[in-house]
DNA sequence: CGAATTTAGTTTGCCGGATGAATTTATCCC
DNA sequence: GGGATAAATTCATCCGGCAAACTAAATTCG
């Protein structure tokens, strides 16, 4: 018999899977809430019966993954609700991140409470991977260790790099700022035990960031990010959701040309050889080995070299957002890393490129607005995404959970 | 009680939409199928109980979705399976489209036979939107009368058309080939009782003629479709599914900017400026009233000046394109219209662009392709689009058929 | 102050629909 | 003609959401 190999059954219903649905209806509705729900407003709001979520909320108690606090002391008539909140300090996510110029890690708990955090500064370009990475396994461990020890289920961990990753199949690919190339990262960090535990889902930094980013708007925003740190990276969030593309390599917006007979060869007109940070320092007469702080006290001066560096940087950037936009159809711009420290020499600039190159901007107008995920947004970014298992589908997560 | 809005409660699970939604599996199953299944084989594919796809296609078939075949002879002990197929002249999906030099309507049903068809040529460019509308209408409304005497029911009516419409309120914002602005499209259409009744879901040329070409593809293909007719249109299809970004104004890859300093404007530099058929046509030496087929001649012949305004034509595309992949990370390009008929003198082009400019090409080699969708593709996606609604929901739409 | 009112949460019986085992149907093979 | 084999149907079971009744805990009103 020719039986067909099984298609994508996960969108057949049976009742099994109902109850687990809901589950992760019920718990994403908590955790995303603005304000603590009631087990009758939350019944309310997903359209479900209130016997039914009672029992849902129940099942979400015991496995110590929404609290209860006290009784709000409102000044209405009735049995006061129970206001239901994600729990504290009882599953972790883990984000780590190797930059250019820094490596950490962050943990955080289903509140968004930062459990642990440990960052060193340093310059890594063109240092060894393996050396690298072990001396992030050194600042994860410890984290991970500890969490364990308190009760802390770790959900998992996640790796940004400022590269090519490959999430179906897992290598870095090429990492031009660091220096790396075809470098299996998860082997040389599950060499550690307490990481071998938790293997990290590795992803690109400003995809990571853009989760952040998106989480810290709430609402399910949809927007382009772009992550300004030595290189030039993106994102596309849709919905609240990072647009992923087929191996994880979509956003890279640096790589976009926008001058295409600039130089020999066409990528000499992309936007990260017209907008990166070398080409910007280059331009404003400063030494590579500037940091980006040094441009922006000349900026603050009127230095007119630094004015003209920034303003062609803003221009190649809009025009290249203008692509994006004509081609995903997002209606927000959000500036992360420098972009976001420059954001007031920029915006200007960016937004015109925008309203003029973009053609649905006489409809529906373009905002363009800087990153607020606060610092090491990946990191950040990277928890979020190890959470996202569990909410994602908590009844399969706490069955695996041993 | 600030009872909050019902926020997305799609999501949730109850048992009375199961059943719904695994007729749809079931519905999608046998139509998507390369061939006939019997239900035996759907309940192994989809990992649903036989009793339970037996129960849903009965439902099926009385709902002449789906018709019995006959038993095939197999060579195999055991009771024959019966062969399930899409039924044929039951449904249609109705297609139309209004383009620079052509309009028509197609009609299709769920096995993907053309019930009818009517194209005229002719030059509509500048001509006033109500009267080529009502002329459209004039071609729809007998076949829709004839269609619904011989008992086949219309799932509705789609409307493509060379320009940016907005899918969520309905007109047709701009399309600069046809000199259109801000038309009443569905207005005007309804105008007429037959297509009152089913009042078109305007959309992009492009967009529908992808849809056609995902269906042609078959399997769930990615990759991003341009459409080359007067202006250069696009798509981007993921997993089979056109991505239609929030406003379904997505894909306009024509605005794309590759070259922002050739002209005063930055848009001088987009790539209809450059890769359009009147650039190409005037670089050519041709006059603007010259058609496709003069131009290819020229190729034929080898008459120098046609060569070079196909080689910047095509060096544009590249570049543009690579954009693309660069940000939505389809492996795939589809060349569809124009281009579709120079692909033999554009492809090498177009591919040495992107595999020098695309960061994942050395990883993942991209394709380029010529379109295979037919004459016409965006009244066939038409069509597709209006039976999706049939596919996405049948017991919904069953019960709406009063 | 106590009864009525109001809202939150729980208990209970019901019902729809998927399920798997048993049964029937239809063919092939010896 | 009698197994063997596979497809399709029948049927009892079970799971989980649901509505309604019920309990709990507050405010409001007489």
């Amino acid at each position: 018999m020719p039986t067909p190999e099984p298609r994508d059954p996960s969108r057949v219903a049976r009742q099994a899977q109902m109850r687990d649905q809901n589950l992760g209806v019920v718990l994403r509705g908590i955790v995303d809430a603005d304000e603590p729900l009631s087990r009758a407003q939350l019944a309310a709001s997903e359209d479900l019966a209130r016997a039914t979520v009672s029992g849902l909320v129940d099942h979400l108690i015991e496995a110590r993954l929404v609290r209860e606090l006290d009784p709000a002391q409102t000044q209405r008539a009735g049995r006061p609700a129970v206001p239901l909140a994600p729990a504290r300090g009882t599953v972790a996510g883990i984000g780590m991140e190797v930059n250019v110029d820094y490596l950490g890690v962050r943990a955080l708990d289903l509140a968004g409470d930062v459990l642990a955090e440990h960052v060193e500064l340093d310059d890594l370009r063109g240092v060894d991977a393996a050396q690298v990475l072990d001396r992030l396994a050194a600042l994860a461990e410890p984290v991970i260790e500890d969490l364990s020890s308190r009760g802390v289920r770790v959900a998992g961990t996640a790796l940004a790099l400022p590269g090519l990753v490959d999430r179906v199949t897992g290598p870095l690919r090429i990492a031009p700022n660091l220096g790396w190339r075809d470098v299996d990262v998860v082997g040389v960090v599950s060499a550690h035990p307490a990481l071998a535990a938790f293997p990290p889902r590795v992803a690109n930094e400003a995809n990571l960031a853009a989760r952040a980013e998106a989480h810290a708007r709430r609402g399910s925003p949809s927007f382009a990010y772009v992550s300004g740190e030595v290189g030039i990276g993106g994102a596309i969030v849709l919905d609240g959701e990072i647009f992923p593309g087929r191996h994880g390599w979509s956003g890279e917006i640096g790589h976009i040309v926008i001058d295409a007979f600039r130089g020999p060869r066409a990528s000499d007109g992309s936007l990260e050889a017209l907008a990166g940070q070398d080409a910007m320092l280059r331009t404003a007469g400063l030494p590579p080995t500037a940091r980006l702080d040094a441009l922006l006290d000349a900026l603050t001066v009127g230095e007119p070299r630094a004015t003209a560096a920034v303003a062609q940087a803003a221009r190649a950037l809009g025009v290249a957002l203008a692509s994006v936009a004509n081609v995903v159809d997002v209606g927000e711009v959000v500036l992360g890393g420098t972009f976001g420290q420059l954001f007031d020499h920029v915006h200007d600039e960016v937004s015109a490129r925008l309203d003029e190159l973009v053609i649905f901007a006489p409809w529906s107008p373009l905002t363009v607005s800087p990153a607020r995920a606060g610092q090491y947004p990946a990191m950040t970014g990277g928890a979020l995404a190890s959470l996202a298992r569990v909410l994602a589908d908590p009844a399969e997560w706490l069955r695996a959970q041993t």
